[in-house]
DNA sequence: TGCCAGGCCCTCTTTAGGGCCTT
């Protein structure tokens, strides 16, 4: 299996556009079917962590004072994760806020997103949500048990994808499940998804 | 919890509204 980049953040809020920083960053690299190796850390912005994110994080604005600068930090993060492709459990959100950290140094994400979301959605359908704990416990994956935390949230999501590669393979009968293919995957609409996926299963 | 955003997706839709996800 390819080798792909899964990142979670935990931030001050919803929206970089709105001034929303990150406050801790954590990458696992998946390849041949397991994680290979991890990256965390917490950052420091200079943001102001309102209370209610304290509580629901763990992340304070003493811890934060003590971490290291945001630069130095996504200047890491780049090293470590190399030309990999992302992975994050609703992308759209990861990936804003990786791209405003980053466009504060000059430097330019190149490599896309999928999402393990939009993926869960179309896979578990069955699923009572689709929100990254609910699907850890309805799977049977291997629950971090510290949700809200980068890193344990990023190998929750590691898990998920790697389950949703077995399962595309063993149960829907593909040979090949890229990254490429699965961002493809997470745009079918839903009512397409068998005959999408049949086109690219082998002769039953 | 802090009232904000963005994108997807469904439906009582497309000249729109609201729920789901992420912190």
């Amino acid at each position: 299996m390819e080798t792909v980049a899964v990142i979670d953040f935990e931030t001050t809020g919803m929206s970089p556009e709105l001034g929303d920083r990150a406050t801790e960053v954590a990458v696992v690299i998946v390849s041949d079917g397991k994680i290979s190796s991890r990256y965390q850390s917490l950052m420091n912005t200079g943001a102001y962590i309102p209370p209610f994110i304290e509580d629901l994080t763990g992340i304070s604005n003493e811890m934060i004072r003590q971490a290291p600068p945001a630069a130095q930090v996504m200047k890491e993060l780049a090293d470590f994760v190399g030309a990999a492709p992302w992975v994050a459990h609703n992308a759209s959100f990861d990936s804003r806020f990786l791209d405003a950290e980053w466009s504060r140094m000059g430097h330019r994400r190149e490599q896309a997103f999928a999402c393990s979301m939009l993926l869960a959605r179309r896979l578990y359908p069955d699923s009572p949500n689709h929100k990254l704990g609910t699907l850890v416990r309805f799977l049977g994956l291997p629950d971090t048990a510290r949700h809200h935390r980068a890193l344990a949230d990023a190998e929750m999501t590691a898990h998920l994808w790697l389950r949703m590669v077995s399962d595309l393979k063993n149960r829907q009968g593909l040979d090949v499940v890229t990254h490429e293919f699965l961002r493809a995957l997470q745009k079918v609409p839903k009512a397409k998804l068998p005959a999408y996926i049949a086109k690219f299963a082998h002769a039953a």
